[in-house]
RNA sequence: GUGGGUGUAGCUCAGUUGGUUAGAGCAUCUGACUGUGGCUCAGAGGGCCGCGGGUUCGAAUCCCGUCACUCACCCCA
């Protein structure tokens, strides 16, 4: 006791275990066979980068960059990085290996930890996971649309339900500026009536002021100027096609002209999924476009979009709608002396081979204790091996959900649990 | 980084105005005529009452500090 208190997860950390780790599969499981039907192809970048390579795409004055990094020097003096999201990562990646000669679009997915040293709460972790997957080389509005059907499709399969879906248009390197100076504009005169966050913001990141819940605020704003209302022609021809194509989908959505977005890489469509069940943390999934990276990064003008989605909170929710996967033997083998011991592991082996979830007994326990243990990890089925068995050829089987028994050869208990099995 | 809440058995929690060997339920293990589970019954193991200090004849209980967990802000998946 006292000894096995002296190491302890690091704080935001978390062990997944079993229950729970049954979830985490079956909703990884689900995304591969989604995304996979949709043309998304798995991609598996490494965990820490070059710390420039997240300053330089999130945005130097991001919390994520200002705050909440994981960052070391490695043995040679190299400032490194563990990946705080997967977008700079996987679009290193495109260009590092000059993906963008493969024809377009090119759709990857992954799943991984994340790192973020933040004060962790309800749906917070410092090592967390996210199910992503981006596009490149798809410009047009309808690949925005599709992105979203499928996370649709991913989430029912999931059977999760109450989640609502917000989109907007954050505009492009044409017209943000002038939207940008608009907002300043506004606020100059209205500053002192903003939070003392909503000043700073102010000058580092004036869309922010958007989405201050503080009630001061979202009062003053009241009369602010819209995104919606400064896009140039082509954003906003792009965000009425996105939204067309959506309709087509069947897809009902909320446009929250209100909805930013913490890194600053994003273009044009923004979109979130979200639930009322999560408390404060209450995105599920989260992406938009981001047709200038790939430049930056040094490849050629490659429009993107993509997605994460956190593994935890989805998980949460499946807990909550009272999922649960936990899978139990096909057979538990009771062992009684020594011949039969001898013979019942080799059974027990081969049955394993064939596929089946075997447990044995513990031979030098009463049959009374093992029959309880078979209980106690629900075994579908039991076979009693003993001396007797082993001279007369044939064991007894018995099913624990019935408590119905019977006799069978001792060689044919593989084609006993295939048949139940069928 | 800033606030609030909570720390008693593996888990969920009782513990009366400070007063003897700190309790329950669940879980675990064993047994109830010798080779049969669940239900029932009997029993067992398991607690520096988060840690340190203080007040007191006496602290799980009161005070201070500290750490951990947790929720919220910030921010975000």
């Amino acid at each position: 006791m006292s000894s096995s208190r002296e190491y302890k997860a690091l704080k935001g950390m978390q062990d997944v275990l079993p229950p729970n780790s049954y979830l985490w599969k079956k909703t990884e499981e689900t995304a591969e066979e989604i995304f996979t039907a949709y043309g998304y192809r798995p991609i598996r970048p490494p965990i820490a980068e070059t710390t420039d390579l997240f300053t330089r795409s999130i945005g130097e004055n991001t919390d994520i960059v200002e705050k909440e990094m994981y960052t070391f020097n490695d043995k040679a003096g190299r400032s490194v990085t563990l990946r705080p999201e997967g977008t700079a990562s996987v679009v290193r990646s495109y260009v590092e290996h000059h993906l963008y000669t493969l024809p377009s679009p090119q759709k990857y997915y992954y799943s991984g930890p994340m790192f973020r040293y933040e004060r962790p709460q309800s749906g917070r972790l410092r090592q967390f996971y996210q199910i992503g997957a981006e596009v490149f080389g798809a410009a047009y509005p309808w690949m925005d649309a599709e992105m979203l059907s499928m996370l649709r499709h991913f989430l029912e399969r999931l059977h999760l339900s109450d989640l609502s879906i917000e989109v907007n248009s954050i505009g492009c390197k044409q017209c943000r500026p002038a939207y940008k100076t608009a907002l300043l504009d506004f606020f100059s005169d209205k500053r002192v009536q903003l939070c003392v966050d909503c000043k700073r913001r102010y000058t580092v990141n004036p869309l922010r002021i958007l989405d201050c819940k503080v009630a001061g605020c979202t009062a003053v704003r009241k009369e602010a100027p819209r995104v919606t209302d400064h896009h140039c022609c082509d954003c906003e021809s792009h965000f009425e096609r996105f939204q067309a194509t959506l309709r087509n989908f069947g897809i009902t959505y909320n446009v929250n002209p209100e909805m930013v977005r913490g890194l600053d890489y994003y273009t044009r469509t923004i979109f979130e999924i979200t639930s009322k069940d999560l408390g404060a943390q209450n995105a599920v999934v989260a992406g938009g476009r981001y047709d200038d990276l790939v430049k930056e990064f040094g490849g050629p003008d490659t429009p993107a979009i993509g997605f994460a989605a956190g593994m935890e909170r989805i998980v949460e929710l499946l807990n909550r709608s009272g999922a649960s996967a936990l899978p139990s033997p096909d057979a538990f083998i009771s062992l009684l002396g020594e011949q039969a011991c001898r013979k019942g592991i080799l059974i027990a082996d081969d049955l394993r081979t064939k596929g089946f979830w075997v447990e044995l007994g513990d031979p030098e326990a009463s049959l009374k204790s093992q029959m309880r243990r078979a209980d106690k990890v629900s075994a579908r089925y039991v076979f009693v091996i003993g001396d007797k068995e082993i001279d007369s050829g044939n064991v007894q089987w018995k099913k624990l959900s019935d408590a119905s028994q019977g006799l069978i050869s001792l060689s044919g208990i593989y084609d006993f649990l295939a048949d139940k099995a069928g």
